[in-house]
DNA sequence: AAAAATATCCTGTTTTCAGGGGAGAAATAT
DNA sequence: ATATTTCTCCCCTGAAAACAGGATATTTTT
């Protein structure tokens, strides 16, 4: 049985060089390189083909989401094992709705770290514990959150940057009585009373 | 001269092993032990005295200042350099202002790590260059949010809270004239021009 | 004691909110 | 393929709230 090549793409030169000593002992795992941007990642992975790559969520030229995404399009049989610190619960889903098949954080040990990369590589999924709390709890939070129509998305935004109903509706050639509509389904949605109480909650989940 | 002793405190495994990595080829500078929570690392400390404490901001049991106020100040020799990923801007001034020496980010190179803790251990602070404009733009960016009067705090709570001016009236027993007029005092000092723009700015920034 | 900041009050005008109703297009379910 | 729901857009009326502009007392600072 060959050795699962791993190449691992984080802009942290800690962590890259704390993986590949986490790694080294494992007969079974190879470290076959790394990048700390997403261009290089991709040059990479064009002249060669690792069985897993070790993907942190956060890099300077492009997010670890949209990465993934690229290379599980461009290279169907990559698998894509997400990474991050514990702080960015949300980024988890959306790596994972990317084509990610799994997701450690960075204060794995080196026997999960060998785990989660061996069941990746037998098509497993895999998810650390606090990932997989985090999903639930980011789950739990977000179905309280309302989902907004690309149109109510737009006037919240609107509304937030303090434009009034007629100046909304000058900018979306729509009637104001349309823009009030959409105003009003805003506060149904959230179950707010009025405009603060909206843009506070929108404010406080990042929605604007 | 003696080596530099340097003990790491990080909850991250693969942060540890990172910067054993990265410092194990300098000379002057010999990896003296870690730690992953602030109770273990107390108890080190106890027994041991490193020169430089490489530490990082986010643990389990403890924030990176609150420890860092706790070293500097039973052991004053020991010289603390802080360490984070960059999103975490405010945190930097905390551990400056809690005693530590210096900061680098977690993406520094061999080179800036070293030198960080050269320039420490010589009594100079260090700052990385992200860290710095981190700095800048954090004071900056609290230098722009106006100074508010205890009323207007009040007014400002109860406005984002979903609250109408006859009610906030009723419940500071004024009149609803004068929270209007708190009302307009506060569009003017955060230079807004509604209640949307008012509260978003206000949750933006931590106010609500 | 003067100046500045804070808190209070009044009068109109504009905007938002509440409570209705309806129509066509697009996505989902049967 | 058809029915149904969801989404997006549109309209009206009246009441409530927010905003603009101006004014006066009461603290605090200087």
């Amino acid at each position: 049985m060959n050795k699962i090549r791993v190449f691992v793409v984080d802009d942290h030169h800690m962590v890259i060089e704390g993986i590949r000593v986490l790694l080294q002992d494992d007969p079974d795992i190879e470290f076959s390189g790394h990048a700390s941007h997403a261009a290089s990642c991709m040059s990479f992975l064009e002249k060669n083909s690792p069985d897993i790559i070790l993907l942190d969520f956060s890099l300077p030229d492009k997010n670890g989401a949209e990465l993934c995404a690229e290379i599980t399009q461009k290279y169907p049989t990559a698998r894509v094992l997400g990474l991050s610190t514990f702080n960015q619960q949300s980024y988890i889903r959306s790596m994972l709705d990317h084509g990610a098949m799994g997701y450690v954080l960075k204060n794995a040990t080196r026997q999960e770290l060998s785990l989660a990369i061996k069941q990746v590589y037998s098509g497993n999924r895999y998810l650390s514990f606090e990932a997989a709390k985090m999903l639930r709890e980011a789950n739990q939070s977000k179905d309280h959150l309302p989902a907004l129509t690309r149109r109510e998305k737009e006037v919240l935004a609107l509304i937030s940057s303090g434009k009034t109903n007629p100046e909304i509706a000058g900018q979306l050639s729509v009637s104001v009585t349309t823009v009030d509509t959409h105003r009003k389904n805003l506060l149904a949605k959230f179950n707010v009373r009025n405009t603060a109480e909206l843009i506070k909650i929108a404010a406080q989940n990042g929605l604007v």
